[in-house]
DNA sequence: AGCAAAATCCAAAACGTTTCGGGTGGAGGG
DNA sequence: CCCTCCACCCGAAACGTTTTGGATTTTGCT
């Protein structure tokens, strides 16, 4: 493989001009700098970004790492729509992106930090981390710079970026109230993600700003499974016939208990109005289409990728983005009958 | 940041010896070796991949490029689920993935090659390429070790995975003839995929096997895109309303055909058999759910990159591999009325 | 004790770049 | 004619590893 040395013998200068002609320097002749780069072009040179990046301590490299990578995950294409969208921003500003396999059981054993200072990415984005994951302990300790998606982390090195998940969920009931609905139940996720609470925490505030109470049985969870969802939605519908609308934390939970109900014979959104969260593809090519409150990962990972690299170069002291949500109104509700 | 001169110079051994003693060969004393490793661990000594892969010639590394990763490729998950089957394999093999960017203009002027070497990466895997993209030709011409989802091209250096297009769609053709129908349809995508010629093929195939003869007019170009594929089915059903099935070479498509017949009120399946191809999430979340030829893209992912090591330990002159697919009948289809 | 073999260690080169601290030669100014 | 300055170029060190080809010490055997 062709390398600078080979030109420098044959343009018959030293490597260091040749490196300097090629990196633009101003202290290299025109002439030169032309013959060098025809050469270059000639013996099909191009830099070994290894030996540039060992010398530079520079990798222009961010890692991904992402527990959602798993054969389950396309169902929604959360993953994949912010993963496009730090792919577009690694693009504009030149950054590779590498993924690290946390899957695994093999990696395992290496940890977070290592995995990163082996590769020597100059930073990380993480998605899809549980706050129970060990991993999530290591980022404070380890003081590689890195951003996550959805999990409010703030220090020297780390920031995050969200959406307003209070607010989210709040917009979704204060639909439903709107349509006359007082029987309001909320089928949440697990307690390992973050943002569980905040949309729960938005669930009450809705409930109490229609001066409605939340009643414990009726808020249960469904661990962002679509089949968990399901079947805990079946028993709490038979439970509390008197439910007429449920706010779900996810689509995918959304589509669980919409089909929990049909089973029941409770039509959709006749007989029950449901909302979901995240507009996922689904959410609007199914039938009902799917009212929800949609959030653009795509702006998630693209914003994510651009804190990152201001992080990196000290650019500002800004540590979190929130991007903005919006609830889409389709047809899984309706007024109450 | 900790390196193994450091633990020399703490162990009070030479760099040759720890490097011997951390990669577990035997000319070394168990005692210096545990002593070594203590200090390694006390230091948080991880190594330099660069540094490593620099003298070793080899960065455990495969890269990849797809064309599909923009914001619209979401809607299906192929590109999602092929990236997760590579993504499980590296893990397996300990091997880590960088994306490449190939959307942005500006890479755009480097070339395939370029961005390969640059990042010295052992091989890639391309996905989603058209056949009048000017990668493909540097593809032959490189001898970068590659692998090529649904694109048909052997050589020393490169293979492919796919399926057998041709009889998927005739399994599709043979579902709908057995149903009865006679006057069929095809909404083909366009020539820059190998894969439309193919199912082309499968379709003459297909309908010749019942005795049936195609109509030119009566196969159309869809583009791959579920709106266009709307908008022809539009005039073709409506020129030619004696056809009562139409088989499709994408789902995307499909729902474009069920949309524009059901604009139509043909309804669907009664009055309009439809056939998709790929099976994505969508196509069996949809009402009516469409029937389709299945495709298991995490099993292409993951042969992909089985094959591309293959290639890469050169373990055999292999360099096809041929992944099942299978109808999967649901409510799109139905006997001839 | 003497000697070969085994065990343990090490110095130095190599990988392909960048960069620091000069060096050389000629032009311009006094 | 001498001095300074500028344009252009170079040698060598450095980045953090692995590997080659010994060198030294210890062990086992007669």
């Amino acid at each position: 493989m062709a390398t600078i040395k080979n030109i420098a013998k044959l343009a018959g200068v030293s490597v260091t001009t040749v490196s300097r002609a090629l990196n633009g320097y101003p202290d290299v002749n025109e002439n030169t700098r032309k013959r060098i780069e025809e050469i270059a072009k000639e013996i099909e040179y191009s830099p070994n970004a290894l030996a540039r990046s060992l010398v530079m301590n520079k990798t222009k490299t961010i890692g991904l790492l992402v527990s959602g990578l798993s054969r389950e995950g396309a169902k929604d294409n959360i993953v994949f729509d912010v993963l496009t969208g730090i792919n577009e921003f690694c693009g504009e500003e030149e950054y590779d992106l590498v993924l690290f396999n946390t899957t695994t059981s093999k990696q395992k054993e290496k940890t977070y930090a290592q995995l990163c200072r082996e590769r020597r990415v100059e930073g990380v984005i993480v998605q899809g981390i549980k706050n129970d994951d060990p991993y999530l302990q290591e980022i404070f300790d380890s003081n590689i710079p890195c951003v996550l998606i959805d999990v409010p982390v703030e220090s020297e090195t780390a920031g995050y970026v969200t959406t307003d998940n209070v607010d989210g969920l709040m917009k979704a009931v204060r639909h439903l109230v709107e349509l006359g609905h007082e029987n309001i139940a909320m089928m949440n996720g697990h307690d390992q993600a973050f943002v569980s609470k905040e949309r729960f925490k938005g669930f009450e505030l809705g409930m109490r700003e229609a001066g409605l109470s939340v009643r414990k049985e009726w808020v249960c969870n469904g661990e962002y499974s679509e089949k968990k969802a399901e079947k805990v939605a079946l028993e709490l519908l038979t439970a509390y016939p008197e439910i007429t609308a449920v706010v779900c934390a996810s689509d995918l939970m959304a589509l669980g208990v919409v089909r929990a109900a049909e089973h029941l014979g409770r039509k959709v959104p006749d007989l029950l109005s449901v909302t979901g969260y995240d507009d996922i593809t689904l959410a609007s090519y199914v039938t009902p289409a799917l009212t929800t409150v949609g959030q653009d990962w795509f702006r998630m990972g693209y914003a994510a990728a651009d804190l990152l690299l201001s992080i990196l170069q000290h650019k500002s002291g800004e540590r979190a983005r929130l991007i903005e949500n919006e609830l889409k109104i389709r047809n899984t509700t309706k007024e109450k009958q």
